[in-house]
RNA sequence: GCGGAUGUAGCUCAGGGGUUAGAGCGCCUGACUGUGGCUCAGGAGGUCGUGGGUUCAAGACCCAUCUUCCGCCCCA
């Protein structure tokens, strides 16, 4: 019998492990520069939770959602994603009592019930921060330029910055309307599925790549058209200071985002080195979210990337990340010297240096070959006539010099 | 959720009804009695994705199902 794993979901293998932990690496210590603490919250979480974070769009959220009943009845939910558990973790906590500020960071996975394909899995992961109870354009330009330091970071060059707001709610109600009226003339001919989905969020009609939807919507005023003199204020604050932060980006009137918690900043980095999923991250202000959870009146700002996608992109553009090796292999004549090279191996990683040797017995020069294939920067070889002296053979690996050292100086001499 | 492909050795793939299913790379052993990469020789390794069906005979043909990949959709 052979037992696989859940559809939609990948092994992480050695191969790409080491990858993994650097970029977890990455973001770990970039955050930290920035005062952002770790949050772990369950992958387990009420439905409610979801369907009452993701506002209007909670029929369309909830069709990408992992939801099952347990043995209690209830619906349970997998997160699709980190911010409304972090937020649900945040106001159960009081971790951010009104007049405060709170900077979280997550390593999370979650899962969405969508046809897997290529960079998109039912179980994903995702790195995210929030920076919790600011309402400062300072603060969305922080998130953003954390973001763009990450990927930086990371190596990857093909990278832009979609950036856009979405007003706050009052005007976006006033927008959709305005959407809704401009595309009537399409609408009237479409099937009644298409039109219900419309008028549940009008704004995805601006992001739709369908070239009926987009020839229909030409010409129609882009948001700020409709914004409030505060919402354009802090809009301009925020490109200044991106501008001031090195931070190029791009004006995308049809990023609008698929949850509908965001309220004003809302932005992409997308990638041009992978296919169809080329969004890395998403992210935006949400100053309504933990209100209509049930916390205080708190406006935060956060944003979510997806490792895979990193890693994917990392790939594509040929970034190489050193792979951890051993620094010696110990090599032994047979049973001999074994307990003398066990003593040596256990030295030698006391004293911190990653070391293998043989376990199976084999051949000296099958021992050597290990030792190659390991990566290992040297060989230190134990047979019958070093332990007679006292020597151990030290070979690099790289150059095939090989010299006689003192067992008891192998330490010192490795420490050059 | 929709459309199109795909699945044979650890990896990349050939075989398109007829004995015991192949290649290259990788792996193991030896040539080389204590020394890796090169060369040569030998060897191990396969429920031909899974379940049904057609046939004297199925890896191959038919049906179903699952996987992966490419679009759509959606987004991480």
């Amino acid at each position: 019998m052979k037992y696989k794993a859940q559809r939609g979901t990948q092994d992480v293998l050695p191969s790409t492990a080491y990858r993994w932990q650097n970029l977890e690496r990455t973001f770990s210590e970039l955050v930290h520069q920035y005062g952002y603490q770790e949050i772990r919250t369950p992958i387990f979480e009420d439905t409610d939770l979801f369907i009452r974070s993701s506002g209007e769009t909670s029929d369309i959220v909830s069709k990408q959602m992992y939801s099952f009943l347990d043995k209690g009845e209830r619906s349970i939910t997998l997160k699709p994603e980190g911010t409304a558990p972090a937020m649900r973790a945040v106001i159960e906590n009081s971790l951010c009592p009104p007049g405060t500020v709170q900077r979280l960071y997550y390593i999370t996975p979650i899962f969405r019930y969508e046809r897997p394909q290529k960079g998109r899995y039912r179980q994903a992961h995702q790195v995210g921060l929030e920076l919790i109870g600011s309402a400062s354009s300072t603060a969305d330009a922080e998130v953003i330029e954390i973001t763009v330091r990450f990927y930086e970071a990371l190596g990857i060059k093909n990278v832009q910055v979609l950036l856009n707001t979405l007003g706050r709610s009052e005007c976006r109600a006033k927008y959709r309307d305005a959407i809704l009226e401009y595309a009537q003339p399409y609408l009237k001919d479409q099937p009644e599925e298409v039109r219900a989905k419309a008028e549940k969020n009008p704004l995805r009609l601006l992001d739709s790549k369908d070239p009926e939807v987009q020839e229909a919507l030409k010409g129609c005023p882009p948001v700020t058209d409709y914004l409030e003199d505060e919402s354009k204020r802090r809009f301009d604050e925020l490109q200044a200071l991106l501008t001031e932060a090195k931070v190029a980006y791009v004006i995308s009137p049809d990023i609008v985002r698929g949850l509908d918690y965001y309220t004003e900043t809302v932005f992409e980095v997308q990638s041009t080195s992978i296919g169809a999923q080329s969004a890395l991250c998403g992210g935006g202000r949400y100053d309504d979210l933990i209100q209509e959870l049930g916390g205080a009146s708190t406006p935060s700002v956060g944003v979510a990337m997806g490792i895979e996608r990193a890693l994917m992109v990392q790939e594509a553009e040929g970034i190489e990340i050193d792979e951890p090796k051993p620094d010696v292999f110990v090599v032994s004549a047979g049973p001999s010297t074994a307990r003398a090279t066990r003593e040596l191996v256990t030295t030698l990683r006391n004293n911190g240096y990653a070391t293998l040797l043989d376990i199976d017995a084999r051949s000296m020069k099958s021992q050597l070959k290990q030792a190659d294939k390991s990566g290992a920067r040297y060989a230190a070889i134990l047979g019958d006539d070093e332990l007679a002296n006292g020597t151990v053979t030290l070979r690099d690996m790289g150059s095939s010099e090989q010299r006689s050292v003192p067992l008891s100086e192998i330490v010192s001499v490795l420490k050059k």
